[in-house]
DNA sequence: GTGTTTGTTATCAA
DNA sequence: CTTGATAACAAACA
């Protein structure tokens, strides 16, 4: 396969830092307004029983909206929520109403992926063929819920049942109850496992996806197949540092874009040119200047990390 | 047609 | 019981 090949084949899922900035850039744009009308593609993206889901949702508002790992918790009143998973290529995109529209910005086009000339998502064009379920807000705004692979979903759940969703999830890294003392034992318990499977498990750390466990890797100079039992105290001090460092400046750029990820307003995120390794094999380590990037399926996923200054 | 892609869950094994 | 490893899932593309 040609290099150009590879670029373009290289794809993304949102992960914490893109789960991250859709949730804040929703939290600007539908909080508190009602909810007057929901479709529901024939591919429904709904478990459960769809009708209840519209009647359910219809008139009220969603008034807080919560990330657990790479879950989206929209509290809707009444104790009522609606937890939304991308998965791989799900997208949640908002766009304003026509009113909004007609006095708004001249329009824009959206690109990803360095010059590859692959569109995002440009609201004024939705829905697409890939849209399961839009959201109408009184205000004619819409949300709509893209997902060309489907295998996101939405899910109304009650209390009991978010709060059971809720105690799956392992640690938030940006919590502060999140330190090198609670990863070491976070560590401990998963002695047998190896790096990579430590930190994509959603029950031990949330939000870490396959971008960010290689990326978390290659910055601490650890190789992601080592056995977390044979990691130094100085490994996994370089670890935890390298789980904030990488997750908060990802944040700081509004995630990764390769192709379907796209924030709340249907924009790439700019992480993508800071990537060390992910979707870089084949090519020189940045850091090393020796190293060609290899990618191996570790822990039943494709792994890329440099054999040379990863140990 | 085959292999690869990924987050999560189901399933089986130890 | 726990923990781990692996298959399965949907859909697209090379």
């Amino acid at each position: 396969m040609s290099l150009l090949a590879k670029l373009i084949v290289r794809k993304n899922m949102p992960e914490l830092p893109e789960v991250e900035t859709i949730r804040k850039g929703l939290e600007k744009s539908i909080l508190n307004k009602k909810i007057v009308q929901i479709e529901i593609a024939k591919k429904s993206p709904v478990k459960g029983n769809a009708e209840k889901f519209v009647s359910e949702i219809k008139g009220k508002k969603f008034v807080r909206i919560e990330r657990l790992g790479k879950l989206l918790v929209f509290s809707l009143s009444a104790k009522k929520y609606l937890l939304v998973h991308l998965k791989m290529t799900g997208q949640l995109i908002y766009a304003a109403g026509k009113k909004v529209v007609a006095g708004g910005p001249p329009h824009q086009k959206f690109w990803c992926g360095g010059g590859h000339n692959l569109p995002v998502i440009n609201p004024d064009t939705l829905p697409t063929a890939y849209t399961r379920a839009a959201f109408v807000f009184s205000d004619d705004s819409k949300l709509y819920f893209n997902d060309m692979r489907r295998f996101g979903y939405l899910r109304l759940a009650g209390e009991a049942e978010k709060n059971k969703v809720e105690r799956a999830y392992g640690i938030e890294p940006f919590s502060k109850k999140f330190n090198l003392a609670e990863f070491k034992r976070i560590l401990a318990g998963r002695e047998k496992s190896l790096l990579k499977a430590a930190l994509l498990d959603q029950a031990l750390i949330a939000g870490i996806g396959n971008i960010y466990a290689d990326e978390i890797c290659f910055s601490a100079g650890v190789l992601p197949g080592r056995p977390a039992a044979s990691l130094t105290e100085k490994e996994k001090a370089a670890l935890f540092r390298a789980i904030k460092s990488v997750l908060r400046q990802a944040l700081k750029y509004g995630g990764t874009t390769f192709r379907n990820y796209a924030n709340a307003r249907g924009q790439k995120g700019k992480f993508t040119e800071f990537l060390k390794v992910y979707g870089r094999q084949g090519m020189k380590c940045l850091r090393c200047k020796k190293g060609i990037i290899q990618k191996r399926k570790i822990a039943g996923r494709g792994t890329s990390f440099c054999g040379n200054c990863q140990k």
